[in-house]
RNA sequence: GUGGUUGUAGCUCAGUUGGUUAGAGCACUAGAUUGUGGUUCUAGGGGUCGUGGGUUCGAGCCCCAUCAUCCACCCCA
């Protein structure tokens, strides 16, 4: 076979043990948040059954879903004329039943009906999984990645909401994240506001439009809505809503008004303020986190068409990068699988794009690389066989210890514990075995001592 | 799905209007130093110039195709 060059599918990435570690750190912070505010950890296959996935994330969405081939033979069982066919949609479920989970929300609701006899309402769970998409990559855009997501089940408070932002509050601030805004706007407003401009069927096209205002500006969404089927008149009631500013209370307070013949607008607004006076009581008065970065942000939209309720988004503002985090409430998702009356609300996060951010903003701790704490350089036959009983030793007093495996030369010996960031290395030649006091030699400021054995491990245990 | 960018050593990239044997830095190996790394000096290995075709006396450079790549749009974490 003619030699290959290597490589992997695009949109994926191979991590190394530095990166591991950092990754980890994101994940180690996010779980201990989770856990503190009663979520329980789930697992689901990487794989699931494609009826599952599809009709879930739009049309849009379901081309992005990554199919899996049938095993065998997957065309025998086709008529000629099935084959014929040109249009994917017709062929596609005939040769593929399984797909790549495309999200962790979809495989949750569809942990909660298979079930509901074990799990007890309300059901709080989080999941670290990775998820798949078949989109182009592109900066902060994977086909692979990894979602960190936090759900409730079973609940319609609205205290759920409230304590998803301070978990997006406390998660990022102990990341080392300053600057981010948590953005929250609620689908019933948005309905509210199709409602009064009395086009209620085009509420789709107008959150999409409104939604790229701080990007392409106020005058290119005029024009997006115009082709969409709104007349000048209609964009005059919408303008002064999407223009809203000031503070949170404020915009609330307009919003009442414009909102006052929506029965489903004015509900939206209770909401939003309920869970901003949740937030308000939850916050301690000396709070680590003393500014909450929550805004109402009307033009917020999300493409997720099963969100009912509150809807969140978390962006970075210090650097260039798409949302690092997102999620809402639910009312029926489950419903398509068999369990009615079931609401949810969740949130997630996006590790990688987090991972992406902190580097630029280098926010990882220096230590992140360590892992080997001492390393015992290897003379000969003699010194190994002199040094093994030592290395157990260690090793049973907690401290990650390694023998270097050859009788190299200790040029090289160093070499690796210098590129490992080992920070401490024993030496032992004829002279130490003579006297038991080994070297050991500090790789930062290259100094050496000598020492026993138990002097040395309470030293590295320090 | 649409538009653009870039493909030269393991990595990051130079390479003049087309001209003889394709370069640098980093990394790697060895030596300066027979028991001392991260700094320095010296030497060495490593290339079908993404792939296929075309123009030309001659192509890394020009033309066509193709594959890959990254960026932007759509959408999204």
């Amino acid at each position: 076979m003619a030699i290959q060059k290597p490589s992997i599918p695009k949109g994926t990435r191979d991590f190394s043990p530095q990166e591991v570690v950092k990754r980890n750190f994101i994940f180690d912070t996010i779980k201990a948040v989770f856990r503190k505010y009663g979520y329980q950890e789930i697992q689901t296959p990487t794989m699931e059954n494609l009826d599952t996935l599809t009709g879930k994330y739009g049309e849009e969405g379901d081309q992005l879903i990554f199919k899996i081939l049938n095993s065998g033979d997957y065309l025998s069982k086709l008529s000629p004329e099935q084959l014929q066919t040109t249009t994917s949609k017709v062929l596609t479920p005939k040769i593929s039943e399984k797909a790549l989970r495309y999200d962790l929300t979809v495989p949750f609701a569809r942990y909660v009906v298979m079930h509901q006899n074990d799990i007890n309402l309300p059901f709080k769970r989080f999941q670290i999984q990775p998820v798949w998409r078949a989109d182009r990559p592109q900066k902060g855009r994977y086909r692979e990645f990894y979602q960190c997501d936090a759900d409730v089940v079973g609940s319609e408070s609205l205290l759920n909401e409230a304590e998803f932002v301070l978990i997006y509050q406390e998660a990022l601030s102990k990341l080392g994240l300053k600057d981010f805004t948590i953005k929250i706007n609620n689908r019933k407003i948005l309905s509210g506001i199709a409602e009064i401009i009395g086009k209620p069927e085009l509420i789709v096209d107008m959150t999409v439009a409104i939604d790229k205002l701080d990007k392409i500006g106020l005058d290119s969404v005029v024009k997006e809505l115009l082709e969409k089927g709104f007349r000048e008149s209609d964009i005059e009631k919408l303008k002064p809503i999407i223009e809203l500013s000031g503070s949170n209370e404020a915009k609330i307070q307009s919003l009442k008004s414009v909102l006052a013949s929506s029965t489903i607008g004015l509900k939206g607004i209770a909401e939003l303020e309920q869970i901003f006076t949740y937030i308000q009581k939850l916050q301690t008065p000396n709070s680590k986190f003393p500014t909450l970065n929550c805004e109402l942000d009307i033009t917020l939209a999300r493409g997720l068409n099963y969100y009912t309720g509150a809807i969140f988004e978390v962006k970075c503002n210090e650097v260039a990068m798409g949302s690092i985090g997102g999620g809402g409430r639910y009312d029926d998702l489950t419903g398509m699988f068999g369990l009615k009356d079931l609401t949810g609300v969740g949130i997630s996060f996006g590790a990688d794009r987090i991972y992406d951010v902190m580097e630029e903003l280098q926010l990882f701790p220096e230590n992140a690389g360590e892992s080997t704490r001492v390393l015992i350089g290897n003379f000969d036959e003699t010194a190994e066989s002199y040094a093994l009983p030592l290395l157990s030793a260690l090793r049973q007093n907690g401290i990650a210890a390694e023998l270097y495996p050859t009788a190299a030369k200790l040029k090289k010996q160093l070499s690796y514990a210098d590129a490992k960031k080992i920070p401490y290395v024993i030496l032992i030649g004829s002279e130490e075995m003579e006297s038991g006091l080994l070297s050991l030699k500090n790789m930062q400021s290259g100094e050496q001592q000598k020492l026993d054995i138990s002097t040395i491990i309470q030293l590295l245990n320090s």
